[in-house]
DNA sequence: TAGATTGTTAATCGATTAACAATC
DNA sequence: TAGATTGTTAATCGATTAACAATC
C-alpha cells in the first residue's frame, strides 16, 4: 500500500497552552540578548522559561524549525519570529474601562508597554475621575466618561473590564458594540458573549483559592 | 431536610481545572441565595457559571454527589459544599509584598475578603510608603519595611508578589524562608522555588498577547 | 406513573512526556 | 569524525463531552 503524500505540509494549529507560553519565552529571550547571549540550547532556555526541554522544542516545532541540531537557537532569531508570530511588533491598542485601583495598576503596567500594548483610553464614570490624568507605561491618558467608550473603543483592538462585578456585563456589551472582539476581564461574574468575542477571565481570588486548597505541585521550576 | 450520608469512598484527586471553577461556582450559587432562590439544576447553574452542564455535574462528582434526581441542587446545602472544599469557612491570611499600584489594588479588591482572604501584611522598600495605611478588603494596614517581611510571612499561609521582576525572585526566597508555601506572583521572570512550594503565576501582558494573537479560528486547511 | 435530572460511564479530544533518528 | 542538540514520533496522561441508566 503506498501512502498518498501532500505536496505541502501542512501545520497543525497552534494550540492554546503554547500560545500562553511564548511571551515568556520571549522574554527570556529578550533577557539574554540583553545579556550578549547569541545562541541558547533548547535545555537552557527551558529552565530560564520554567519548563522542560521537550516541550519547549514542541511548542516551537508548531511555529516552524528554527534551531540548528548539534547547536540551538540564535537568540535574535528567536526572539524575533515570536516576536512576529505573537504581533507584538505591531502595537495593539488598549482601553481599560474601570479606573480604580485595578484599573490605575492596568494602566501603569510597565510589562504592557513592553510588549506593545498602548493604553490609549481609560472610562470611568466616576465625576471625581473624569478628565484627570492618569499615568500609563508610555505617559499618561485622560480618564474619560462612559458616553465616549464607544468613540474610543471603535479604535481599540482590546477592551479590559476592571469596573466593579455590578458593571461588567454592561461595559462588555457596549465595547462589543463598539467593534471589540477581544476583552480581558477582572470582574467575578460570568460574561455573556457571542462567539466571535473572545473572553478572558482573571478571577483574582480564585487564584488564591487554588492555592489555598491544594497540596499539589508547582508550576514553576525546582532548584 | 436530612441527607442520607453514603458511606465514605475512595474518589479520584479532585483535577485542577476542576479545582479552578469551582469558586465560579460559589459565586452563582450566592447570588442565587441572595435572590431567594433555593434549588438549582445543573443545566440552570452551568449557563450562570458559563460551563456546560456535563462539566458541572463532572466536577461536582469529584466532591460527592450532593442533588436529587430530577429535582436539581439545594442552593445553600451546595455552596455551603464547595465553601467547605475550598476552605472558605476559615479566614486564609495573605501578605502582599510590593505595594505599587498593583499592590494598592490587590490589598483592596473585594473578592478576596468576600472569599475569605485576609490580607495582614503590606510590605515595601520605598521610605515614602513605609508607615502609610493602606485600605484592605476590611479596613487598613500599615506599610511596613522589608526586614519585617519575615515576622509577618510567620503567620501568612499565602504570599502574594507584587513588586518589580527584579525584586521578585529575592522576595520570593524570604517568604519561603519565613515558612510561606504558597505563593502568588505577579513578575514576568520566572521563579525558582523548591517542590514544596507552589506558585501560581499570572502575566498580565501574556493574557494579553493570548488574545491579541487570536484568529486561529477554523482557517486551518486540514489534508 | 410520567417527566425531569442526576451521577457515571465510555469515547473523544488535547496536552505532555520520553525517546531517538536526523543532522549540524 | 564524535559529540551535541534539534524536530518529530508515539505513548501517556488528563480534561471534556455525549449519552444514558438510575432514581427522585
Amino acid at each position: 500500500m503506498s501512502l498518498h503524500i501532500a505536496p505541502e505540509r501542512t501545520r497543525p494549529a497552534v494550540p492554546g497552552a503554547t500560545v500562553q507560553r511564548l511571551p515568556s519565552y520571549l522574554h527570556v529571550l529578550a533577557e539574554l540578548r540583553d545579556r550578549g547571549i547569541t545562541t541558547i540550547s533548547s535545555a537552557d532556555l527551558a529552565v530560564g522559561s520554567g519548563v522542560t526541554s521537550a516541550k519547549l522544542r514542541k511548542d516551537l516545532s508548531y511555529l516552524g524549525s528554527f534551531g540548528r541540531r548539534g547547536v540551538g537557537y540564535d537568540v535574535d532569531y528567536l526572539h524575533s519570529v515570536i516576536a512576529a508570530w505573537l504581533g507584538v511588533q505591531q502595537e495593539i491598542s488598549v482601553v481599560i474601562v474601570g479606573v480604580g485601583n485595578l484599573g490605575h495598576a492596568l494602566a501603569s503596567y510597565p510589562g504592557f508597554f513592553q510588549r506593545g500594548f498602548r493604553v490609549v483610553g481609560l472610562v470611568d464614570t466616576d465625576p471625581q475621575l473624569i478628565g484627570r490624568l492618569v499615568s500609563t507605561g508610555d505617559g499618561s491618558a485622560v480618564v474619560e466618561p462612559l458616553d465616549r467608550l464607544a468613540d474610543i473603543a471603535r479604535h481599540c483592538q482590546i477592551g479590559i473590564i476592571a469596573t466593579p462585578d455590578a458593571a461588567a456585563q454592561a461595559v462588555c456589551d457596549r465595547l462589543i458594540a463598539a467593534g471589540v472582539r477581544e476583552i480581558l476581564s477582572f470582574a467575578s461574574r460570568v460574561l455573556v458573549v457571542p462567539d466571535s468575542v473572545q473572553v478572558r477571565h482573571i478571577d483574582l481570588a480564585a487564584e488564591l483559592s487554588v492555592l489555598a486548597s491544594r497540596p499539589r505541585r508547582t508550576t514553576a521550576v525546582s532548584a
